[in-house]
DNA sequence: CTTCAGATGCTCT
DNA sequence: GAGCATCTGAAGA
């Protein structure tokens, strides 16, 4: 599991180097895991796009003031989840959001979770775009908003350098070195200058 | 490949 | 009441 230091900084360092690391979701026996491949900085201090904008403290942003590695996850357009790991030291408000990943184990139960069918059931087009976007990523790890403020360190849900830690192997490999490119954040026009600021990141 | 409408409910004003 | 860190299927190019 990355240690809570790993969170504990500058928030873009935080979303550039969760690229590639590995989400793991246990819940009811199942152990789920996909290598992350898109993330997002969202910063309170500074950006208009963090719902935490200015220290803004709600019942909603609440959770981006808690010890970093803290699951900030709520609810979009009513229907879809978005998962975000708190970064910073503590009390700085700001995550990043979880935007795109690949499946790597428990591909009958993502694909369940994703598709209501079996992982060789599963179109072309779906596999296209399985988990790439942050309310897929949500509905196949079967992430809502219960795990909103789950610390860091449950078992739940954790993010590891490799799946060799956890006793799994990665079926398509670890990669090796990883083409990193960045460009402005997805949805956000409503943050006026700060829409144009690079902190999408993707592999 | 692209655009487009519609779904749906929580959050904050 | 307005708006939202989205997704899907249908239709057209």
């Amino acid at each position: 599991m990355l240690p809570q230091s790993f969170f504990d900084r500058d928030t873009v360092t935080v979303a550039r180097d969760l690229l590639g690391k590995y989400l793991v979701r246990r819940y009811g026996g199942f152990v789920l895991a996909a290598r992350i491949t898109e993330t997002e900085a969202y910063i309170g201090r500074m950006d208009r796009a963090c719902h935490a904008w200015n220290y803004r403290r709600t019942a909603r942003t609440e959770t981006l003031f808690a010890p970093p590695g803290t699951a900030y996850v709520y609810l979009i357009y009513g229907m879809y989840h978005c998962l975000n790991l708190v970064a910073e030291p503590e009390g700085e408000p700001a995550a990043v959001l979880i935007r795109g990943a690949e499946p790597r184990h428990g591909f009958d139960i993502i694909a369940e979770n994703r598709f209501h069918c079996k992982a060789a059931e599963m179109t072309a087009r779906q596999k296209k775009h399985f988990l790439d976007g942050p309310g897929k990523v949500c509905a196949g790890l079967n992430i809502d908003r219960r795990l909103n403020g789950l610390p860091w360190g449950s078992p739940e849900l954790e993010a590891c350098a490799s799946l060799a830690e956890i006793g799994l192997t990665d079926p398509a490999g670890d990669g090796g070195s990883l083409d990193i490119h960045s460009g402005p954040r997805i949805g956000v026009d409503y943050a006026g200058e700060d829409a144009k600021l690079p902190w999408r990141f993707w592999l």
